[in-house]
DNA sequence: ACCTGAACACCGTTCAAGT
DNA sequence: ACCTGAACACCGTTCAAGT
């Protein structure tokens, strides 16, 4: 009767799922502790303290990113579809992936898609050094990238005289890219259009 | 005599330098105010709370992005040499640029550099919409990279036994390219390569 | 071994009161 | 118009005490 004993892992599920819901900044051990039915202090002696609860956290969170399959008839094709997946489940879980790339974990949790992305780059008949570039290359693109469309998504509304910043003569007799700039960008289509660039660029050079 | 009346500016500047050394999570209202010499509660008389304090203090940072300078023969080095020093920049004021990036205000501040992307990208011929998703791609490109590189500095020490997951088969038969993936990645070098590659890839695209 | 409440040193913020 | 101290509702963490 009563609660189930407290463990460990209790304490993580529902952590993770606090974090998962409301991003970290959220996470507050009282809190948890209320989530949990207990006192405040007995998440300590579970856990440590909360810095060490996000780390444990944030350990899992990268370790649950499972196996990635490529797509596609060509090599450039096939490390596309890798990147575009990558994207996918970084912004299905934002929060927690949040985490993890404040913790620098982030390498860690994609060394399944790197798994996948040498088996590509070795097919283009890249090997050694250079591939491992082109791989590394590849997994910093697709995060850099997801990180700055979040910042976007946090972005205030614009302020007021943004926007026509473009407008008035800035970018001269190009009246066309001037109000392609003005509008906000189309993260999907803007991630595609540079991983191709990119992926093409890498796998073509001498 | 006393203290010079208090402004303000002067709230701003003193923040920014506490932001500028110790980052924004050690900017406390009470240690500010401490700095400053007077009351906590007179700092928000001034800027409201905390958050509008940064608020403000993200516009000032975004504003203070200069010129940027193109530098190279063709058009393709030229729009590198802008993505480098871009780089350069955002890495030499990582708390401020962090602090902007968080608000979202990173596009209003890279707007000079985004007008001095647009002469080089007209010049390689590419105009109307076709040249703003150039410019657009290289300035997501040169934030992602920083800001994933930047995680990679906060990292904790390497984990036991993490490098060698690349040491034991996971990559096959190219003990040379398992070997580069086991070393920390230059991020000097691997920027280099990228931009490179993605320029190329999107001012040769038809 | 596990859980607890009390206590400490911090936060940001409000408000009534001063000049 | 500007500045103040007291007070409130929060934090994370430690510790002695319970079972």
């Amino acid at each position: 009767m009563g609660r189930p004993a407290l463990t460990r892992d209790a304490v993580l599920d529902t952590a993770a799922g606090l974090v998962k819901e409301h991003g970290p900044a959220a996470l507050t051990m009282r809190g948890l502790a209320a989530e949990l039915g207990t006192a405040v202090t007995s998440i300590y002696w579970h856990v440590g303290n909360r810095e060490s609860l996000l780390d444990a956290l944030a350990e899992r969170t990268a370790a649950g990113l499972g196996e990635i399959r490529a797509a596609g008839r060509t090599p450039a094709r096939r490390v596309v579809s890798v990147a575009l997946a990558l994207r996918r489940h970084l912004l299905d879980h934002p929060h927690l992936v949040a985490m993890v790339h404040e913790r620098g974990l982030t390498e860690r949790m994609f060394l399944p898609a790197q798994q996948a992305l040498v088996h590509e780059v070795h097919a283009a008949g890249l090997r050694g050094a250079r591939a491992a570039s082109v791989v590394r290359a590849v997994t910093f693109h697709v995060v850099g990238h997801v990180l700055v469309e979040r910042a976007r998504e946090r972005a205030p509304l614009r302020h007021p005289g943004e926007p026509d910043l473009w407008d008035t003569g800035a970018a001269d007799d190009d009246p066309a890219l001037a109000r392609a700039l003005a509008r906000p960008a189309d993260p999907e289509r803007l991630f595609d259009l540079s991983v191709r660039a990119l992926v093409d660029g890498l796998l073509t050079r001498g």
